[in-house]
DNA sequence: GCGACAG
DNA sequence: ATCTTGTCGC
């Protein structure tokens, strides 16, 4: 896949911010394209023990069953610490040189972490998709920002993630009984069709299934590539 | 100053 | 994210 270049990304912590002050405007909160997404990708990133060697992969799926029609990855060493709320720069070049090897262009992307359920409203989901230009949702396992109220213990069941009187997201659960996931939009999406979407990607597991793909294959590449370090 | 804090 | 054994429940 090919896609412009953005920004740099040899940046401060303060400079970070602040360019996710300015990128924040030009992400698109609605579905320009209306047709179903058919290829979803989802990506992940692995790192050995106390290391900053990143190995990030994307697996791109077919909605209808799930079998894998190409996947990526890269190892580079990360250029940026973790740190809450700037997770995009540790992760995303690693995660766009994956990218750059995939042949298919997958028509949405499913990110483990948020989106607009941020506190600057530009999580890693928003970052990677205005980079790729690809409808992009995220899908979190724990809470970054926000409040919101337990919701049903059904699957399904749902509510509305809140912070500053604002609906960033969406509290979702996708396994009766299981603790839910942290639905908010990426890029080209609203959170009705990212909730919608997320529910059809996890019909067994807590977690959607190109995440679930992405995750084993990422773990499963770094083993057997990286002799860490 | 104190607590919270995606992966 | 990573490390790690057993254990509870459908």
């Amino acid at each position: 896949m090919r896609f412009r270049k953005l920004h740099d990304w040899d940046l401060t912590p303060k400079e970070a911010v602040a360019l996710q002050r300015q990128l924040v405007s030009q992400v698109v909160l609605n579905r320009p394209d209306k047709r179903p997404p058919q290829l979803i990708a989802g990506v992940d990133a692995s790192y050995p023990r106390f290391s900053n060697r990143i190995t990030a992969g994307v697996v791109v799926c077919h909605r209808d069953d799930w079998s894998i029609v190409e996947s990526s990855y890269a190892v580079l060493d990360s250029p940026f610490p973790y740190v809450p709320g700037l997770l995009s720069f540790r992760e995303l070049p690693g995660l766009l040189e994956a990218f750059k090897g995939l042949k298919t262009r997958p028509d949405a992307i499913i990110v483990d972490g948020q989106g607009r359920a941020h506190p600057r409203r530009f999580g890693i989901g928003c970052h990677l998709g205005l980079w790729l230009d690809i409808p992009t949702i995220g899908c979190g396992k724990t809470r970054l920002c926000g409040e919101f109220a337990e919701p049903s213990n059904e699957r399904g069941g749902r509510s509305d993630l809140i912070d500053k009187e604002e609906v960033i997201g969406e509290v979702l659960r996708t396994r009766t009984g299981v603790k839910p996931v942290y639905a908010s939009i990426g890029h080209k999406f609203d959170l009705v069709s990212a909730v919608d979407l997320l529910l059809d990607c996890a019909p067994r597991y807590r977690l959607p299934e190109p995440i679930r793909l992405a995750h084993h294959f990422v773990n499963e590449s770094r083993l057997a590539s990286t002799e860490d370090a």
